[in-house]
DNA sequence: TTCGATCGTTCAGAAGACCGAATGACGTTT
DNA sequence: AAACGTCATTCGGTCTTCTGAACGATCGAA
């Protein structure tokens, strides 16, 4: 009988109800630094109130969520924070990449980043900073829709076309004026990718930034390694010897990511 | 008739149990880094498996836990390291201490905190790392005994001694030699840090680490700014004059805070 | 003050999750 | 090869949670 009632709602009656409220919520909570009251989360979830007020009870109790002097606006509680800052103590790619992120951040003098593949997006994971005043904004956490991205391109020129269509939401989205959207531009850049071992990005996410990354191996599909710089600082030649690093970079890394998968 | 069984387990009536298992859940493998399987986890939380699974199959589907190739042990997936990030961009005080702590860092050259009271403990919320080779470890998110930290001194010499006696956990736990532990020396200590204004820690949870902190005002009671060093640079006179520059630092923040909560 | 529009909170009937035991799928040991 | 241990997974009856409507509290406007 709830067949009729869980179909309608696009919904598997193989969930939790409540468990994906719970999680729906840090999903809404966490989208926008927002401040809900229960009335506007219990609208945005189409949810009954009385029913999500018992799920905001439990989480508040144990810290999950914090609500306003006022007793009416929930933002997300320091359990939160926890919970996201251990994903990266417990990611051994994260925990081993940590010295080889400074030599190539060193050797290059820009700034490089550790990204991992999550649908259609790319996440950093850990970062270093250009030594120059005039460097990209990044922060660990965030999201860049990965063909857009020379770390997505990267991850994504390990897969044939077919899987590589499958995992995009077509069109692509335009960022900026240099962004690749056509299909069959996108694909022979991918192929070109995977023929020479890097990804690049020309002002594709974020204008004048150039970029340069590369996949990891040693079992650690959806990860690579990247170096961004002003493109005032990458000229072509520049481009490729960075490349060079960034290549040897991961390399070393799939090395020791191997090693311990072995182990 | 619940009021037994749940009674006898010593929670309320008033948690949704499922929400309250994926929080569980969450902490669990949050806690240690941790891969554990469905059958070690329902073990851990004294939860029968089969409900379990159905929670564990409710999270992966939502990328909030991730399971081995082996398809036997679960990880924290990315959707918690998202909302993670989340609590700090969305937080006020983290969001504005972003000049301040630069500056701060500069003018001190060393490690500097913001930090926030989380029951016995401090969280770090975001940091400023010192220019010097030999600087302390820390991460944002970290969590250390507030009773052994200059940070959680500082917001601890708000309340009064029957406030402070509640929160702590007795007797004090000794995490270094220096480890203030006596409850009668560390309630003076709070009163002295009252009346000057500042809280210190000298290598107490973390020997030959000294640093001084400040509590923020404009009603974020729980927040304080702090700025550690070896010892070996942080002589008494330094501490003096590091204090006074973390007590400026910690007033301009206070204002900007209190404007932003009048506005 | 009074009204109106929020908001969070409560409650009893209805719907769905929870549980224990049984099952199937591996890998390892005997 | 066979038996064992451990693992995830399924299933139907029972009990809990979920729900929608009604309530009470709070604030601002009239």
């Amino acid at each position: 009988m709830e067949s009729v009632a869980e179909a309608a709602r696009g919904r598997k009656p193989e969930e939790v109800k409540s468990a994906a409220r719970v999680l729906e919520v840090l999903e809404l909570l966490g989208a926008e630094g927002a401040r809900l009251s229960l009335a506007e989360m219990a609208s945005a979830m189409a949810v009954p109130k009385s029913s999500l007020h018992a799920v905001l009870r439990t989480m508040e109790a144990r810290g999950w969520v914090d609500l306003d002097p006022s007793g009416t606006r929930y933002s997300l509680g320091l359990k939160a924070l926890l919970t996201g800052t251990a994903y990266l103590e417990g990611d051994d790619v994260t925990s081993l990449a940590g010295p080889v992120l400074d030599a190539l951040a060193e050797e290059t003098g820009e700034s490089v980043h550790l990204g991992r593949l999550d649908g259609t997006h790319v996440v950093y994971l850990a970062k270093r900073e250009s030594r120059h005043a005039l460097r990209m904004y990044s922060a660990v956490g965030r999201r860049l829709p990965a063909h857009a991205t020379a770390l997505g391109k990267a991850v994504l020129s390990q897969y044939d076309a077919a899987e590589v269509q499958r995992r995009l939401v077509w069109p692509l989205e335009r960022l900026t004026p240099n962004t690749v959207t056509d299909p069959d531009a996108f694909l022979a850049q991918l192929a070109e990718a995977r023929l020479r071992g890097w990804a690049s990005d020309d002002g594709e996410n974020s204008v004048d930034i150039r970029c340069v990354a590369v996949p990891l191996g040693g079992g650690r599909a959806g990860d690579a390694l990247s170096c961004s710089a002003p493109a005032s600082r990458m000229d072509d030649v520049r481009l490729e010897e960075v490349a060079q690093a960034v290549t040897e970079a991961a390399h070393s890394l799939s090395t020791l990511l191997k090693r311990l998968g072995a182990q």
